[in-house]
Order: C-alpha cells, then sequence, then structure tokens
DNA sequence: TATAGGTAGGCAATCGATTGCCTACACGCT
DNA sequence: AGCGTGTAGGCAATCGATTGCCTACCTATA
C-alpha cells in the first residue's frame, strides 16, 4: 500500500507532497485552505488524495514553531476523588472545548514538589493558559508561570503574598457562616468541627466562621483537624465522639472527610439527626442519593468552573493584558433531613 | 532586568546562549546535562545563571522535533460524571506520572463526532499513547489512529469488526450475571432491568446475563432501556413501576442511572428493600456513603485503570510491537441491605 | 620533538510546517 | 509589440532544540 512511511512514523508534508508531485509548500497551502493562494483542482486533488493514502495529520509541534496556537490549556487540581474538583473540569472543559481547546488535566495530589513538576511541564508544553487550584506552595510554584506571562486562572484557594492574580473562589467564611448559624437556629450549642489542617488561609475561614458564629451565640465548638482525606474524617470523627460524647452535632467542613466521618457514626449506629446532627461543607453526590439526605452547603461547583475557563479564555483572547479580577461566589445552604431541630428541648 | 524577551514569548536557546556568551549547543549540552561533552565550570555556572535570569524552559514542541518523547498520553471517557472513568483516570495517572507523563484527557460525551475530532487533535499532539474508552462508532473513528500505528489501549467497550486490539474490560455478561442470580437466590421472580441502549454489544452483555439467568428460575424480567443518564434512569425507573406494579427487585445496569431511579423511588416513598429490592452494576461512592448499604456488583475500577495504563506503558517502552492481549476482568458481588429475602415467602 | 588523548566549545544540519518572495505562463487590451 | 493582471506553484528562510562533526587547545608519554 506504499505505506513504508507511516509505519514508522507519521507522513511528513514532504511525504505527500513527493506523493502528489509538488512542494511541502502548496501541500500546506492545500491543507490549510489559504484563500489568496492559487491552487489548481486538479493539484488540489492529487495533494489531498496523497495526503489521505498516506493518513498525513499534521503535527501540532511543528506548526506551534511557527507561532500558531497550541489550543492546549493545563489544569490542575489536588484530587481526582473529590467532585467538587472533578465538577469544576467538567464545568470548563465544555467552554474549552467548544472553542478548540484540549485540555491536560493533572493532579497534584496536593503534593507542592508534584505541582512545581507538573507547572514547569506546563510550560514546556506552551500551553496557553492554565487553570489551577495551588497546593499550600502554591504561590512559590507558580512564580515561573507568572514570571513568563503564561495565562493563568487560580480556583478555589488563592495565592498568597503576591501581587495580583486571577481568582475565582466560594466565599468560603460564608460557607461556614451558614451552616453554623442553621445549626445556632435549630438549637445546637455543642458542636464538634471536622477539618482540614491545610496550612492555607483562606480555607480555614470555614473554621473561623463557625468558631464566630458559635460565639456569638455562646455555643461551645470542639475542633479537629486532619488530614484531606476520607480516613482522616473517620479517625478525626471517631476521635471526637469519643472525647466530646455530649455534642449535639458535627459540622464536616471538606466532603472528603464528611464521607469518612460518616461511615463512623454509621457504623457506631449513631442516629442522624436523633442522636447527632449533621451539616456538610460541599454538595458531592451523596448527600442526597439514596436515602441520604445531608443538610450542606452547596458551592455551585460547576458555576465556579465555568466562571475560571470563561475568565481563562478572556485573558487569551484578548490581545491587551486585561485588569486582574477576584470573583468570590457565594454558596447556599440547602436543607436536608440530617440536623435535628433542638430548640424546644433546649428551652424547656 | 533584562527580560524584554520573556514578556512577549519565551526566552529560546539562542537567549540564553547570548546572555552566558556561548552558542545554543553549548547551552542544550549543560541544560541536558550530556556526559561525554566537556564543559568547565565556569560556562556551566554562566549558563545556568543566565537560564535562570531569563525563565527558560525549553519547549516541548520543538525538542520533540528532534524525536525526542512528547511524554504525553491522551485520555478519552465518556463521561466524567461518572466514577467508573474518573477512576480509571485516578489509576493510570498515578502510574503515568510516576513515569514522568503528561495526560490529556477529554470527555467525548459519547459522542462519536466529537470522539473523531478529539481523536485527531491526539494525533496532531502526537501523544505517545492513548487510553479510551470508544463511543458506538469507535471502530471507524481510531481507524486512523491504528493505521499511523499509534499505541492504544481499549478500557471497557470493545472495538467491534477489528481484527485486534489491546483491550481491558470486565467481564460484562458477569455482572450480569452474577448480580441476577442473587436476585434468585432470595426469591425474586418479577424484575425490572434498567438498562442503556447503547447500541455497543459488549454491554448488552448485562442484560442478556439478567435475561438468560431469570430464565433459567423461570422468572420474568421487564427491560426498560435508554439514555445513559441519570435523568434518563429516573424515567425508567418511573415508567417500570407504573407499567409493572408487581415487580419485587429493580436490576441498574449502569450506576449513573441508577442514581436516578434510586431518586425516583425515593421520592415516591417506595421501600428499599422491603418493597422494591435493588441491585446496581458499578460501585460509585454513594452506595455505601451515609445510610446508603445497597447491594451492588464491583467491577474494581481502580485495578482496571490500572492494567490499561500498564498495558499502554508495556506498548511504548518497548522497542518491537508486543502481541495484542485482551484483559477481562472478573467482577464480584458485594452485598449490601439493598436486597429482601423473599424466598420463604414465595415457598408460602 | 612528535604523537596521543583529554578537555572545551563552535558550526551547521536537522526535525516538520508555514509563509513571504519570486518566477512563469496565459490571457486580454492598447 | 508591450503591458497589466490573474493564475499556479516553486524556493528558501524560519521557528527552537538537538547532535554529529570539527577545531584547537593543553598535558603527558615515548
Amino acid at each position: 500500500m506504499g505505506k513504508e512511511l507511516s509505519l514508522k512514523n507519521y507522513a511528513t508534508l514532504k511525504d505527500v507532497a513527493k506523493l502528489a508531485g509538488t512542494t511541502a509548500a502548496t501541500v500546506s497551502y492545500v491543507l490549510n485552505e489559504k484563500e489568496g493562494r492559487y491552487i489548481s483542482e486538479e493539484t488540489k486533488r492529487k495533494v489531498l488524495s496523497a495526503a489521505q493514502e498516506l493518513d498525513y495529520v499534521k503535527c501540532n509541534g511543528a506548526s506551534s514553531l511557527k507561532g500558531k496556537k497550541r489550543k492546549l490549556i493545563g489544569i490542575m487540581i489536588p484530587q481526582f476523588e473529590n467532585q467538587f474538583f472533578t465538577r469544576i473540569i467538567i464545568a470548563s472543559e465544555a467552554i474549552f472545548v467548544k472553542h478548540g481547546y484540549d485540555l491536560i488535566i493533572c493532579n497534584t495530589l496536593d503534593k507542592p514538589e508534584r505541582e512545581k513538576a507538573i507547572l514547569n511541564r506546563m510550560v514546556q508544553q506552551r500551553v496557553d493558559g492554565i487553570i489551577i487550584t495551588p497546593t499550600a506552595n502554591g504561590s512559590e510554584n507558580t512564580a515561573l508561570v507568572r514570571r513568563v506571562g503564561m495565562k493563568m486562572v487560580v480556583v478555589d484557594r488563592p495565592l498568597t503574598d503576591v501581587g495580583d492574580f486571577f481568582w475565582v473562589a466560594t466565599n468560603n467564611y460564608g460557607c461556614g457562616s451558614v451552616g453554623a448559624r442553621h445549626l445556632m437556629e435549630k438549637g445546637h450549642r455543642t458542636l464538634g468541627y471536622v477539618g482540614w489542617d491545610s496550612k492555607i488561609k483562606d480555607l480555614d475561614a470555614r473554621r473561623e466562621a463557625v468558631l464566630h458564629v458559635a460565639k456569638e451565640f455562646g455555643a461551645q465548638v470542639y475542633v479537629a483537624e486532619g488530614d484531606f482525606s476520607q480516613e482522616s474524617g473517620y479517625r478525626l470523627t471517631a476521635r471526637l465522639l469519643d472525647s466530646q460524647p455530649d455534642i449535639t452535632a458535627i459540622f464536616f467542613g471538606f466532603n472528603v472527610q464528611a464521607l469518612g466521618g460518616i461511615k463512623c457514626l454509621s457504623e457506631r449506629k449513631i442516629a442522624i439527626p436523633q442522636q447527632v446532627s449533621v451539616v456538610i461543607i460541599g454538595s458531592p453526590e451523596w448527600v442526597n442519593a439514596g436515602t441520604n439526605d445531608f443538610t450542606h452547603v452547596d458551592m455551585h461547583d460547576l458555576a465556579l468552573g465555568k466562571k475560571a475557563a470563561n475568565l481563562l479564555l478572556a485573558q487569551i483572547q484578548s490581545e491587551e493584558d486585561i485588569p486582574f479580577q477576584h470573583i468570590i461566589q457565594d454558596c447556599s445552604l440547602v436543607e436536608g433531613s440530617s440536623v435535628y431541630d433542638i430548640s424546644n428541648r433546649r428551652e424547656e
């Protein structure tokens, strides 16, 4: 079939040109359908059929050398198993694909060294822009990206000690506050808070909000913080239940931990909400799947991803630099049946 | 700071060479730490500091022209919101990252046209290999990939009418059979089966297995099939409940549909398993989160992804062609509390 | 002193696609 | 005959990194 080339490697413009009896330049003009360039129907036909026969596919790497866009976007998130992040991917993917961009999606596992290595590879790949949820070392690791002027949108967690950047995030303080306030309304005055000791200040706002609201109502909060994992959520919850048996509610600041924590409650046959009420920040599928109906704080994950993608596209498409923006999105409480109303009981 | 270059564009080898007072070749040797090439400490120092000052990062596109590996893997799946697929990504990502590969992850949305376009871009990007769960048109769409000899591993669904290919999948017939057999054991003889009219033969094996097993036991199965979505699962379940009020169990062949179907049951306040038993193929988080404890068929998603990644790596790393392999992984029934034992009731 | 071998680094071709510039033919018109 | 214009397509430089080849030292040994 005359395919010696494509077996080992890929056919090149030159290969196509040779088979079509013309030059690489002409082939390029034909395949790119350049207007203003005269090509006879005859030549066009021969080129196209040669290209087809050789299974020619242009090499993006080579074209990009000549200033063509890579049409690649990098997305870096810290967890694939967290639906909050996969929803951000889903939402932005929809937008980027519509504009002809491919996505390089990477999982930093929340490890700074890994983040650094991946960022470096993103720059090597010359992606047109990145969307990133930075690790605790994000500011340092993205320094290169910012210096070379690669377009970037930061999602969820902010960079710290950095002049300015594009940022799309949730109002973390609001998340904690709206959930805590709800528990207060329902009469809970002795709470557990299970969270992540992330070393990321912005996320600590969730806990701080809970503490502030509790103080306002004269309530007691026992804080248990650890890793950002299901297992850790399980352990922290167990510790909380053991050391503070009088808590009437647990506030889970992070959905991945919540899953573990609730497994702990259910293993111990602690009835939700009769014995312990539960509020969760985040809205993974399971919060209202099957018989579950957890009261939770919806961060509108998809909207977050959509906004981030549009913000990045805006940067890429505009010639000049556009002004930095911080978009802080509000959250909303979704009432389920995991919070018991004990306000009457308290008044007795 | 002498950064005129990096502002508009990226610094090149030549820029670094100029600043270091040497040539591009030397810079390349220094940065790649080639052994067998003599470089004075003095030059090395100057090159490195020049590179740092200019924020030089090698352009992968350009190096790949000279036969260097792209270190890019493409992954194409049909749904991000389906944990079966995100787990395949998670498992393979772990492996690829360990070997220094980046992932281009794309969502085909199960649309053949979109799959075709993405595949074409994968070839353009000259990824080193792809892992794909093909759409119904997968065989046709991957023809190009196979012709140019790009390494490929097919996951989950097979290609049809195609000589041979690397395939890692679940024993779909086994999934249906093990679940159906369980329902039979528990005395169910009138079932509903909710599935996806995928036009993909291999997936139909799930339904066929259920039908075979039912026949063997003289049981009746009402089949409702439609889209591969939560909404469709809801509608199909509703239809089933309306038209066949005497079913004692519903077998959900696909987890995404199951989520919708179970929402339907719960809205109608149909008790699981007292009124209707439920078995699900797949193991999304929600099957045993919170108070949920669904009997389901675990396909060992992570293992599937791991095997696929290793198979692709093996192809990429070996010089000669390695023999095609079909790896069909077994599934296992995980007993929860969503199946009611009515075998006594029947015997009365 | 002639030669071998180690040290240091420049030159230029190459990878594949793109594009500005140039040539050349075929007309129609003056 | 001379000129303009439309049509067709070849030539060669270019993008950035890599690498084989070559030159030119310097030192040690026969």
